[in-house]
DNA sequence: ATCGAGCGGGG
DNA sequence: GTGTACGCTCGAT
């Protein structure tokens, strides 16, 4: 027996001999490749007996069941009774082992018909999964295995572990490889099958390169050519090969890059045999495209920005450019992508400019997930499931595996993922929110704002709200009214003892805590990034607790429990409001956990005071915090909406930067003029604080769209066609004009752009909707630009002052008073 | 009001 | 994979 310290990477399961085998691919802590194998791990699930039925009797039948279907043979390997606590009741069931992991779904089907079976439970975990909960092992993190190398077909050792467990803290310093494509795209549909990659960049630390395969003349030490597409494929499969890296880096890779690849390598037939042990990279197509190789990782990073970065990013657009600019202040170079076709055709020296601006993306998608692997790398070691899961996982999904992940520990069976009628009768359900103090529109000034810290995690803790908590017998009659719902619906938490959930918030609230205190014990860099990162996760992963009591997809969805934690948050809230107008302040706003006041030149010392007090009374858990002070602000009269109250402000800070909420941004298929509005708009308000120039502002482009001085060019819609025109059934402007682009001979397909301009008359927009070609002159339906697009992208803005869009729309009366 | 489809990211 | 994205918005009905 030999010992090894490894860090696993990424983690999957063949079946050998027919027997399941989990394949470890990672590094050890010398940095070499390694393959660890545990051949020890079988799958298993839960069923729960009817009540009054003879459960030996079903044990038995459950031992005997077999099940074989062509060459699957698939059967029970053993069954035993084991006590669980199920949502804070103690249940008796029977595990019971598959020999294989295919096994599970079949076997759970054929049990699920049982008369003597009233449930199934953990039937639908993968594999990979549960043996990392049940074995303990982390993701990135140093374990120890014991046992001895194995011969095994490998382009790197195999090591087959006897006895295996985490050893320490210590994270991998992952190798990483970016790379990015540029494909031949003559029209502007992407068309995989027609038409060529001619571009790959690379960048690691220690490497840098752009291949591609027309020749031209550069200094470009890094710009390597090769002759043609297929040997472009291949060079790109042996740099892989040659770099060895963990973390395979792009931007929106696993939707286009990768997919992209794979197509190419198809149609010349070229093996994309990336794996450590020689396996192919694998696409796993759909709405969700995965690519999975083993070894490598592909790490999408666009993924993890989309599901859980993006909603603390200020932009709102995705695009690698905009994301990049504000994580690391670096965007895209500037090409003319028109002409990139136009450019390779001609095999000019211009090639070169592609090269670098190729080589910039893969520069970026490099430095992106260098920005954000110290995150990622932590939310591995908080969820306990490989980067390539969690890279990919949204917010409820890293909660959940959390609690997959917490439950052993408490014995807690973990509910089932809810079927499909019961997701639509879960969306039915609504429960009133948070608390909104509708501010009163207009400008203010001298601003100071308090909030709650982290107020739906500490109320969650301080008042045990968890689905095992709840209507406990033992509290029936002593337990704590939840405030704001009292008489209407009665429930309550348990008192006595803390349910999971609560249990498990708590303990996050908790960890969190010691890594801020080990921060200011530490000065070095390094150490505080990597802390840093670690409460940032656990802060991230216990605020979106609330949130995942109400996710119909939840399995510990609990509508009383979500409910119960806004009553509570609304409670403490209101209270707040009102001792600070006792108090003798302005509240001007309150939303949830934040109360904005005006100090009226009273001193801030004042303030301050204030909520020392408020923190007295508070339950240990919970604390009001002074947010910020703000020299001014706008404030948003909330107009009626068919569901909720929108929120919109805009605050100017002491040092010039603005901080906008609310505001909906333009899409793709809005035309330049709605777009060019909107932004003037915004800023001339914001920085420039003229309202009255910027209603100016849209009242000359409404004159310049009425006299048609606004050129064509800007009043174009684009949008997309995604499937075949027949396929069509509803028509709209975009399908019509397709029909007769196609009628009048022109390639129209699923891709295709299609431009169309709304032109005058009467009837429906998609009779009305023209290719830019066709519209005679500028006869463009202005009422059309005005009401549905220009209008749309303002209106929200003025509301926030007063502003009706009537008045954007009348003539100009007189200029005497102003808009008043 | 409700429903179906498009959008995003990539070139 | 012991799997099936997701939330919003517009135009049509």
């Amino acid at each position: 027996m030999t010992k090894l310290e490894f860090y696993p990477v990424d983690v999957t399961y063949k079946i050998t001999e027919d027997k399941p085998v989990i394949y470890m691919f990672g590094r050890t802590k010398a940095g070499e490749r390694i393959c660890v194998i545990d051949e020890r791990f079988m799958p298993y699930f839960y069923v729960l007996p009817k009540k009054g039925e003879n459960t030996e009797f079903l044990i038995d039948r459950l031992k005997r069941l077999e099940s074989k279907k062509r060459d699957d043979y698939f059967r029970v390997i053993g069954a035993e009774f084991i006590d669980r606590n199920f949502l804070g009741s103690p249940m008796t069931v029977i595990k019971v082992y598959a020999n294989t992991p295919a096994g599970v779904p079949v076997l759970r089907e054929e049990i699920r018909s049982w008369n003597e079976v009233e449930n199934i439970y953990e039937a639908d975990i993968l594999f990979v999964r549960r043996y990392l909960i049940d074995r303990g092992i982390v993701p990135m993190t140093l374990t120890e295995v014991e046992g001895d190398f194995a011969s095994v077909k490998s382009r790197v050792p195999v090591f087959k572990a006897e006895k295996i467990m985490q050893s320490s803290n210590e994270s991998l310093q992952p190798r990483i490889l970016a790379f990015d494509i540029e494909t031949y795209n003559p029209s502007n549909a992407i068309d995989m099958e027609k038409n060529p990659i001619i571009m790959v960049s690379f960048y690691a630390k220690d490497f840098q390169k752009v291949i591609t395969w027309k020749r031209f003349n550069t200094k470009l030490n890094y710009v390597e050519f090769v002759d043609g597409e297929a040997e472009l494929i291949e060079r790109f499969a042996r740099i892989i090969e040659e770099y060895g890296p963990d973390l395979i880096a792009g931007y929106f890779s696993d939707g286009f890059d990768w997919p992209y690849i794979k197509a190419r390598a198809d149609k010349y037939r070229i093996r994309l045999d990336l794996g450590w042990d020689y396996s192919l990279m694998k696409l796993k197509a759909g709405k969700a495209e995965a690519i999975q190789m083993n070894g490598p990782v592909s790490l999408d990073i666009f993924k993890h920005i989309d599901r859980v970065v993006s909603r603390k990013l200020r932009t709102d657009s995705k695009k690698l450019g905009d994301v990049a600019q504000e994580l690391i202040g670096k965007g895209k170079t500037y090409v003319d992508m028109d002409k990139f076709a136009e450019v390779w055709d001609e095999g000019s020296d211009e090639l070169e400019e592609y090269c670098k601006y190729n080589y910039n993306d893969s520069l970026v998608a490099y430095e992106l997930t260098e920005a954000l692997l110290p995150n990622l790398v932590e939310m591995v070691k908080i969820v306990g499931q490989p980067i390539y899961d969690v890279n990919m996982m949204s917010m409820s999904q890293l909660v959940e595996w959390y609690l997959m992940r917490q439950a052993p520990s408490f014995n807690e069976l973990a509910p089932n993922r809810p079927s499909h009628d019961e997701i639509k009768k879960r969306r039915m359900q609504t429960y009133m929110g948070a608390f909104v103090f509708e501010p009163k529109p207009g400008l203010f000034h001298d601003i100071i704002v308090f909030d709650f810290r982290s107020l739906y995690p500490s109320i969650i803790a301080s008042h045990n709200v968890s689905p095992s908590s709840l209507n406990c017998s033992c509290c029936a009659d002593t337990a704590e009214m939840i405030p704001e719902i009292r008489g209407k619906m009665h429930y309550w938490f348990c008192q006595k003892k803390k349910g999971f959930m609560s249990y498990v918030i708590e303990d996050i609230i908790a960890r969190r805590m010691r890594v801020k205190e080990i921060m200011k014990t530490t000065d070095d860099e390094t150490k505080q990034k990597i802390l840093d990162a670690r409460q940032d996760g656990l802060k991230l992963l216990s605020n979106s607790f609330y949130g995942y009591f109400g996710f119909f997809g939840a399995r510990w969805y609990s509508i009383e429990c979500a409910r119960a934690t806004t009553a509570y948050a609304r409670f403490y809230i209101k209270d707040v409001i009102n001792k600070a107008q006792d108090a003798g302040f302005e509240v001007l706003y309150s939303d949830t956990d934040s109360i904005f006041m005006l100090l009226h030149g009273k001193d801030r010392v004042v303030a301050k005071k204030f909520i020392d007090k408020i923190n007295l009374e508070l339950p240990k858990l919970m604390e009001l915090e002074y947010e910020g002070y703000y020299t001014s602000g706008l404030f948003v009269a909330v107009k009626e909406q068919s569901y909720g109250a929108k929120k919109k402000y805009a605050l100017l800070s002491k040092d010039g930067h603005i901080k906008i909420k609310g505001f909906e941004m333009v899409r793709r298929n809005w035309s330049f003029v709605a777009k060019d509005v909107q932004q003037e708009v915004i800023r001339i308000i914001l920085q420039e604080n003229d309202v009255e120039k910027a209603l100016n502002f849209v009242k000359d482009t409404i004159k310049d769209l009425k006299q048609r001085k606004v050129p064509l060019s800007k009043v174009v819609i684009h949008t997309q066609l995604q499937k075949p025109i027949a396929e069509y059934e509803n028509v709209g402007p975009h399908v019509a004009v397709a029909k007769r682009m196609q009628d009048s001979g022109e390639e129209v397909g699923p891709g295709s752009m299609i431009k169309y301009v709304v032109v005058q008359g009467t009837g429906k927009i998609r009779d009305r909707a023209k290719m830019p070609d066709e519209v005679m002159g500028n006869e463009y339906d202005y009422d059309y630009y005005i009401n549905n697009q220009v209008l749309p992208a303002v209106e929200s803005i003025f509301s926030v002052l007063g502003h009706k869009k009537e008045e954007l729309v009348q003539p100009e009366q007189s200029k005497l008073g102003g808009f008043f």
